[in-house]
DNA sequence: CAGTGGTCTAGACCACGTC
DNA sequence: ACGTGGTCTAGACCACTGT
């Protein structure tokens, strides 16, 4: 490994355990580590880089702190899945009134296809004319139909999406194991809007009572938006939640 | 004596680093390193406590995580304040839908005293009869009125809290530089409700408005509820923003 | 038992801010 | 020049999981 980087002149410096976390985040990228896989050991890896294990353990660190590796003491290190149960609720914040939180259930309504829109392209970074996927769904929580949500990919990047969508419940394992995209984070912003008539009707609610409107955008691991979704949430039974640290 | 550690469970294992962050950490509870002072540097700590650098720098490591240390090359580690722009935004989520993030304004509505109700007692963990302090006060963003907020603190440790509020906008600096209490984390809950008839006169808005309820639970270094609040927030012109990672 | 991650140490050098 | 935090190394031992 090449200690000297010859980037740039003044902010040129970057830690060695930073380009030991990009070489092994490149792995997770282009597959050669896949999602549940055992990687080697430390000292392995810093044997085969070249760098001491502290240095490893350091870049192993800050992966662990963003969830995309999981260590067991005396097992070994293990490429996250996102369909473990402390993964789910990792992007699933929303949790009943009343008892512990449960993982909703998903009834498809409609995939179909597209061109980008102005709201699409802003959020997924895409010109006029790329085509999308858009897949529109309900979700329930505790069995009560809870939610409207209509969600948009890149085709380009999700091809054939619509044929594996029919019974899948997790989008972000299946975007994982088929695709190879890795969501490492996503923001939301999240509003208070009246519920139209159209999904009132399909929530078996007023039109007009107040829900959550929750916009997210998915990153993946490489930084790119690979996802953009609007989730219409009634709070009659369950609400957001949102820890502060 | 282990106090309030939420781990320690069969085996009895506490790593050094751990108590020394436990040390380090009490400093800061009872006031001997106040927020903004310049504590002892690492090699300094280590030779006190006769521990490595190393572990003193693991210790420091969470804290810093926990936005409790801010560290600067070549200068030193300070105690976190919360009247610094950076952490500002930390408890404060609520973003104009344009234009870059700004803090709010406050206008006191008005401050009384009482008994906790139910909702109190569950939130700040309080038995009927414990004395409270209620605040009532509209906040602006960007010049215009858009939350309507209630919030309840123990009365036992705030006394005298009302007389020192009246022109505080930022509470929990007041709450670290008067009274010696560090809000480290707090968790929301967040519902879509129609705005009541009182607060939308308050507010300027139609009543049954959709807007956010967002409920506050604040919670201290030493894991004590301090603070309960109720904003109801119209997302007319801005957004809660929630980054998931 | 061997192998893994987790902790702890001691010392070296680097980048940065201050004197 | 000096002291600070930041990085990197090498080696030791501890705690845990498998065989």
């Amino acid at each position: 490994m090449t200690s000297d980087t010859p980037e740039g002149s003044s902010p040129g410096f970057r830690p060695l355990y930073r380009q030991v976390k990009q070489i092994l985040v490149n792995r997770l990228r282009d597959g050669t580590w896949r999602p549940g896989v055992l990687i080697p050991s430390e000292v392995q890896i810093a044997a085969d880089l070249g760098v001491s294990q502290g240095t490893v353990r350091k870049a192993l660190d800050e992966m662990r702190g963003e969830n995309l590796l999981i260590s067991q003491q005396g097992r070994g290190t293990f490429v996250a899945r996102h369909d473990e149960a402390r993964i789910l609720f990792q992007f699933f914040k929303i949790i009943p009134k009343i008892g512990p939180p449960v993982f909703p259930e998903s009834e498809l309504r409609g995939v179909s296809t597209g061109t980008a829109n102005a709201q699409e392209q802003r959020a997924l970074r895409l010109k006029a004319g790329d085509p999308v996927i858009r897949i529109a769904r309900l979700r329930s929580l505790a069995g009560r139909l809870t939610i409207s949500e209509y969600l948009s990919v890149p085709a380009g990047i999700f091809p054939g999406l619509g044929a594996d969508i029919r019974v899948e419940n997790n989008l972000y394992d299946l975007y994982a194991s088929r695709y190879g995209i890795t969501v490492s984070r996503s923001e939301e912003r999240i509003t208070a809007v009246g519920l139209p008539s159209e999904d009132a009707t399909l929530l078996g609610l007023a039109t007009g009572t107040p829900v959550l409107a929750i916009d997210r955008i998915a990153i993946a691991l490489d930084g790119q938006p690979v996802e953009w979704r609007r989730s219409l949430c009634s709070t009659a039974d369950c609400a957001y939640v949102s820890e502060l640290r």
